[in-house]
DNA sequence: TGCAAATACTTTGCATGCAAATTAAAATGT
DNA sequence: ACATTTTAATTTGCATGCAAAGTATTTGCA
């Protein structure tokens, strides 16, 4: 009977599961000549955006794991990206500080966006924009948790 | 100037990506009942439409990557939804069957969509179709290699 | 016929995403 | 002040996604 709803054409999420790999596998190339990984372009973008943060922002900001970010930020360092602070004044945080090349590497990076816009025949910015506000009711309705839910 | 494109806000890929992440977590929950992941999820959708099919169909009809195809189908005949038999005709190729439970599964699997789709209070299934229809031009744009391989 | 090229998978190494457990430090309550 | 709770990160174990290398087989062609 509604058997039809496990088709995988009508599925949403599996679109969006090929989608996203897709376009991270669109970055790859373009991000290796960086000599960085998606995620880790995601950080840069938060960080160029804002400095000197805590990890804590900087996962609200990248929708990043913590435990994935912990790792990141490491090998983010040994790239000599970013320096990771001991917040003084609450020794529970840890600030996230561009280094000089970190910071260099923005003028870079503008290539990116630029790289993968025009890979992008069928879908012009309208839609763009339609797409990106149509993803954020998805994301908001997923994350915003029912009253139900938070009574547990 | 061109360091606006590099603002998260604007980034369609992180819209992705975080809506990838957030509806994968979603079926988390719902899939831990059936025992199975979401990419496990997937083949088993694959498998309700069409069974008896070799790896490569399936790589073709899901979109996961052959490497983890492996080991997720390991994974699975070892859960006994599914065997794994070599095809008499080409040695290469593996055809793949549900087993009776991995087939009966499909009536109890029915839940998860509509468990799904109860989350979604922003998203009328007018733009949900929108959404998936950006979502193929996206798919189809940035897979112009080759994709020529649907006979066989 | 014979052998290089193409196929169909598998394996390997690396980088996450995620839940759950753990550690350290600050905030709270009594 | 002191124990409890909360917050900020790290650690751990498991499951992919992906590129690249490796293994069988089968095709294609001279």
């Amino acid at each position: 009977m509604s058997f039809e709803q496990l088709k995988l054409k009508n599925q949403l999420c599996h679109r969006l599961y090929m989608a996203s790999n897709s376009i991270a596998r669109a970055y790859r190339e373009p991000l290796a000549a960086l000599n960085l990984t998606y995620p880790q372009y995601v950080v840069m973008m938060a960080l160029w955006e804002q400095d000197e943060v805590t990890i804590a922002q900087l996962i609200n900001k990248t929708a990043i794991d913590g435990g994935a970010m912990t790792q990141i930020l490491k090998k983010m360092t040994e790239k000599s990206l970013l320096a990771v602070i001991k917040d003084e004044h609450d020794k529970r945080k840890r600030l996230i500080q561009l280094t000089q090349s970190g910071q260099a590497l923005k003028n870079e990076a503008t290539e990116i966006p630029k790289n993968i816009l025009c890979k992008f025949e069928s879908v012009d910015s309208t839609q763009a924009k339609q797409l990106m506000q149509l993803l954020d009711l998805v994301v908001n309705d997923l994350n915003t948790k029912s009253d139900d839910e938070l009574a547990n």
